[in-house]
DNA sequence: TCCTATCTGTGCGTTACAGCACAGAGGTCA
DNA sequence: TGACCTCTGTGCTGTAACGCACAGATAGGA
């Protein structure tokens, strides 16, 4: 709903919102009012698939607000969150260049909305389509960094820390201090128990970096988490 | 040493080796001929670091022969191999878009060659331009699939399977049943012990999958190898 | 108000690997 | 031949997380 209204709000011609995000602050005007033209603005809501893996993504997103994550999976049940993105990076470049039989879906953690725009689109004029061309491979390449510290903060990191790293990446990318995010949907993300993520998480609320209750998280003491934290979330905070 | 023998072959025209890439084999006769000539062919060491991470990549690489992995790692010293690059594959697009901050190696695990190029010679050419745009998404595709099948891999998989897997991508990626590689080596692609490693490759060696003495390992039993690997391995099969 | 589903705390045996240490075996070089 | 180095086997304790199970707490709906 908050997405129709943001999208009227872009017809009606009076604000040009698309520019919340990073990748389009940076662009000159012209080029921002035309790709506004080319695309709408959707809504996130948590639980949203952008895209399953499964099938070619036709879509480019530009997180505006809230942010999504990035889930592979094997086996067809063992999966774990890759990577998070919000309003300063873009979803959908991973799978132009085809279908990956490693399924990676797109998958909407907090609520939010998303400028949206079809590759083809963007291909047809050679503005758009240098540009285009220049934010998958910067976004690619993003991903691969981000990919590979996940890959190896989970293999050498004790969970609290790395459930720290993932709720500052979380704060990092929403507007308020709380969000709403069951153990259980953290334990998938970082691909472990439930009952680990308990623990983990009860420690941190016990230093009072966060409080939480039935799903509703909230950060009280941001440097605290960062202590808490593993290296890498700052090594990774400069990557996007 | 062998690099020097090919490349005299190379120069003297007698031989277009570089179609040895299966990247090669797709393109028109005469774009081969036109690559052959911007670059040159390399011999490629065990041990060789082709891009530590730390510096942009200036050259795009094309194996031949033998593998080269990509070692990512955290905090100085804790460190993973991230996927293995054949002559089914390239390197260095992945740097294309500039320095991570997390940075990966490009490490010669089996001796071969590799065709050698600049990024910046193939973008003097439309056709070469257009060529390496597509050959960079693509690969980076590949990549991400390949990070994210590891990263996970590593999470929910025992070591023996994944030991497995990874003796069977390297044995696909060299002309012999052979090659040279220790337990300490394997330990330290696989993000674990040496002594893990050991106890690992023993009971392979039990199911008389493979042989190995002081760095020697012989592929004996293939098919009784990946009974013994992890699904994955069939996964990522057709990724690359 | 009660019922029910969801979320969280917690306990316990099991397992895989860490982390360390040392011995023995097989090459290599003097 | 002997000295040395590298590689592998193996043993030990410690521990993080698994895998499972169940109970208590809270919110939301009937």
């Amino acid at each position: 709903m908050l997405g129709a209204f943001i999208n009227a709000l872009l017809a009606s011609g009076r604000i040009l919102i698309i520019n919340h995000n990073d990748l389009f602050q940076v662009l000159p005007q012209n080029l921002q009012d035309e790709l506004a033209s080319m695309g709408q603005v959707i809504s996130l809501e948590p639980g949203d698939v952008l895209c399953d893996g499964s099938e070619e993504s036709r879509y480019l997103y530009f997180p505006l607000s809230g942010c999504v994550s990035l889930v592979a999976s094997i086996d067809g049940h063992a999966s774990m969150g890759m990577a998070l993105i919000g309003k300063e990076g873009m979803l959908g470049a991973t799978l132009l260049a085809g279908i990956s039989t490693v399924p990676i879906r797109m998958v909407v953690q907090e609520a939010g909305s998303a400028f949206r725009v079809t590759a083809q689109a963007l291909q047809r004029r050679p503005e758009t389509s240098a540009l285009l061309s220049e934010m998958t491979t910067q976004s690619m390449s993003v991903l691969l960094a981000l990919f590979a510290n996940t890959a190896v903060c989970a293999s050498f990191h004790a969970l609290r820390p790395r459930l720290a790293k993932h709720l500052l990446a979380v704060h990092d990318r929403i507007e308020s201090d709380s969000f709403h995010m069951t153990h259980q949907g953290l334990a998938d993300l970082l691909g472990v128990r439930r009952s680990a993520v308990s623990i983990a998480a009860h420690f941190l609320q016990q230093e009072n970096c966060i409080r939480y209750s039935r799903g509703n998280i909230t950060i009280t003491d941001r440097k605290a988490l960062e202590a808490n934290s593993c290296l890498c979330y700052r090594a990774i905070k400069g990557e996007n």
